[in-house]
DNA sequence: AGCACGCCGACT
DNA sequence: GTCGGCGTGCTC
């Protein structure tokens, strides 16, 4: 920036559309010396205003004079964001083929992105600056919280690999559940911390690992340093004021979820990514960046050490440690729990089943209530059943919109008069129950198949002195009772807890001893070849839930392929032998992260439309570079969703580089084809 | 992405 | 005869 020369007379605005890198607009004498780079603005916009942030300034415009609107507004009491922000969210814009604005503006509280009414008193900024950060209903910490534990030899001995990084470097922590991982974050990030003033520490965690209990952990742990908490369900004005505190350097722990990754810190000296695996990190509309991926990307800009912990570490992680790329650090034991959990592998077939319940299953349930213990069933589908079926014509509950079923739910609870419907999980389409089949008129209409809804009435049945609670996401989505939920089963007012898989993660359950997984099999033959990585992880999860407090206890898993290697080696807790077999057969078929993948979808009214189009796309591309593959476009697994026809062409290349400069280049090309359709580009998708 | 403009079907 | 569908094009 030069001090001197010709007063800037037009501002290169960002601002979130998928077009145009930057709009010009004038600027007036009085906002020449505030619109810098970096200062927020406000813009007319076709008849309505936008917030935007100023690229840079000029004397010059290449637009026709007359075509150059005024800027409406500099907002003089934002912070100005630094241009090594803008260098950082440059990159995944590039990294991710969106245009800098697209990225940029969403990454601002959305507070901070409205507008400012015309004729409002006083500016947000200096309102939010005012309020304090940290005030807000923390969970008292647990007992172990308040105190900083002393380590064990592996805990100390990764916390001295981490201690020796300096500069820019990816240390994957792996350490099974219970290991003590937390721990050595903690301890490491008190010291960068302590190494100086104006240090500022990111940790990133999972959506549902950001629990009231973890910012209790951390003000109790961290005391006098200032936290800041970002993540998408604090109220609006919260959130801003803790993004505010974290980029003007007031706060200096940020613990967040994935959009934490997207905020300015201008003294970040280290980041963490807590259960570096988890899907959540992946954003799945919008810019569908990794946070993740770009943590690692971030603190390579930054020159900062960056840790990826997980006891079941994502296979492009556990790659890159066995290549030598990132460092592995290791924690082979359980510090607070005793032996691992027996696994049982229970074969649902020629059995007594009740309830979806196997005999084996249900005398170790019976087991662990007489000896005073808990269990924890487990089951991947929320609601009653997955469709309504009539038994005289076949006829099943088809969304109308969408190329799914819809599934049965029991509302309400309590007192309340029990009432059905069906549900859509894919469009939240839902309608009634009909009186009798729409097909044929027969009266004799069923569930088929089971819920966590119908799998707790038939626990309540088996086990009627039994205390049972359930927890999904139809539970959760009633404020505070997600909570209230785990509370009592820590209490230990809860004797079976059954539920989804919001149960696997990060509670302690000191009297658990029986986890029983009533259906596994979905996640070991799935078309998505992920679905062996995902099922692996959640297992794990689930078996660590268990034995905490010492108890001897087991593992039960209801599966027609109890000798799939993937039980050999989670019997064992053996996750390198799993993510070993799991990566030679990733190299051998080709996929990642053996593979760099980019996924073009399209969306239209009819699935010809969205497939033509793709057809077009796929011409344009007559010489891809030599490695690179365009498959076929093909129906999404999805196809039908809300009422529009949706379709995908895979794209793959061994290299990162030949990938994105062909999308360089094609990108362009694809937009200036007609058709009415949608589409869009996803890079490094994670389900095809 | 919104939003406005512009041409073809079923209705008060 | 209109209201309204979404296809197309533009936004500094």
């Amino acid at each position: 920036m030069s001090a001197v020369g010709p007063s800037p007379v037009y501002a290169r605005v960002l601002l979130d559309l998928p077009v145009g890198e930057v709009f010009d607009y004038r600027l007036g004498v009085d906002q020449a010396l505030l619109a810098v780079p970096g200062a927020w603005v406000v813009v007319p916009w076709g008849n309505a205003q936008r917030v935007g942030l100023v690229a840079s300034v000029g004397s010059s415009t290449e637009l026709a004079e007359e075509r150059v609107r005024e800027l409406t507004q500099v907002l003089a009491d934002a912070p100005v964001l630094p241009a090594d922000w803008f260098d950082f969210l440059a990159f995944v814009a590039s990294y991710y083929h969106r245009t800098l604005g697209e990225v940029a503006l969403p990454a601002l509280p959305k507070r901070l992105r409205t507008p400012p009414a015309p004729r409002a008193r006083g500016s947000v900024f200096a309102r939010l600056r005012r309020r304090p950060i940290g005030h807000e209903a923390d969970r008292p910490a647990t007992a172990r919280a308040g105190a900083a534990d002393a380590l064990n030899p592996h805990q100390q001995a990764a916390l001295d690999g981490l201690r020796e990084a300096t500069g820019f470097r990816v240390s994957l922590l792996h350490g099974v559940t219970g290991s003590g991982k937390t721990e050595v974050y903690l301890h490491w990030l008190a010291e960068v911390l302590a190494g100086r003033p104006d240090a500022q520490a990111l940790l990133l965690v999972p959506e549902i690992g950001l629990t009231p209990q973890l910012t209790g952990l951390l003000r109790a742990r961290f005391a006098g340093v200032p936290l800041a908490v970002l993540h998408s369900e604090l109220p609006d004005a919260e959130r801003a004021a803790h993004w505010l505190a974290a980029v003007e350097g007031r706060a200096r722990l940020v613990v967040g979820t994935r959009l934490a990754v997207l905020t300015p810190l201008p003294g970040l000296a280290a980041i963490v990514v807590d259960e570096e695996h988890d899907a959540s990190f992946k954003q799945q509309e919008g810019v569908r960046y990794s946070a993740r991926d770009m943590a690692v990307a971030l603190a390579a800009r930054r020159d900062i050490p960056v840790v990826l912990g997980s006891a079941t570490p994502s296979l492009e992680s556990w790659r890159a440690a066995q290549t030598g790329r990132y460092r592995l650090l290791s924690l082979p034991d359980r510090v607070h729990a005793g032996a691992w959990p027996r696994l049982r592998r229970i074969d649902p077939r020629r059995q007594a089943m009740v309830h979806g319940l196997a005999p084996d299953t249900r005398q170790a349930i019976s087991d662990a209530l007489a000896r005073g213990e808990q269990a924890l069933v487990f089951m991947n589908r929320r609601g009653f059943a997955p469709v309504l079926h009539c038994e005289a014509c076949g006829w099943l509950s088809a969304c109308e919109h969408c190329a799914a079923f819809r599934v049965l739910h029991r509302d309400g609870g309590g007192g309340a008069p029990t009432r059905y419907r069906l549900q859509c999980h894919h469009c939240g389409g839902q309608s009634r129950v009909p009186r009798a089949c729409p097909a044929c008129g027969n009266v004799d209409l069923g569930p088929l198949g089971r819920g966590t809804q119908r799998l707790e009435d038939g626990l309540r049945e088996l086990y009627p002195q039994a205390r049972i609670a359930r927890l999904d996401r139809d539970v959760a989505r009633h404020r505070g009772a997600a909570g209230e939920v785990i509370a009592a089963a820590h209490r230990g007012e809860v004797d079976i807890l059954v539920g989804t898989q919001m149960l696997a993660k990060g509670h302690d359950f000191q009297r658990l001893s029986c986890v029983v997984v009533v259906d596994a099999d979905s996640g070991l033959f799935s078309a998505d070849f992920r679905a062996p990585e995902r099922l692996f992880a959640l297992l794990m999860q689930v078996a660590g839930r268990a034995g905490r407090a010492g108890l001897a206890s087991e593992v039960l898993i209801q599966t027609r392929f109890g000798q799939h290697p993937l039980f050999d080696a989670l019997a064992r807790h053996d996750f390198a032998a799993f993510a070993d077999a799991q990566l030679a057969e990733r190299h051998q078929a080709g996929l990642p992260p053996f593979m760099h993948q980019a996924l073009m979808r399209v969306e239209a009214r009819q699935l010809d439309t969205a497939l033509a189009f793709l057809g077009q796309a796929r011409e344009l591309a007559a010489h891809p570079p030599a490695g690179l593959t365009l498959f076929d476009p093909v129906p999404m697994p999805m196809a039908r969703l809300a009422g529009r026809e949706r379709a995908q062409l895979l794209l793959e290349a061994p290299a990162r580089a030949p990938l994105h400069a062909f999308l360089r280049e094609w990108l362009p090309a694809v937009a200036g084809l007609k058709g009415a359709v949608r589409w869009q580009i996803e890079i490094d998708p994670l389900e095809i």
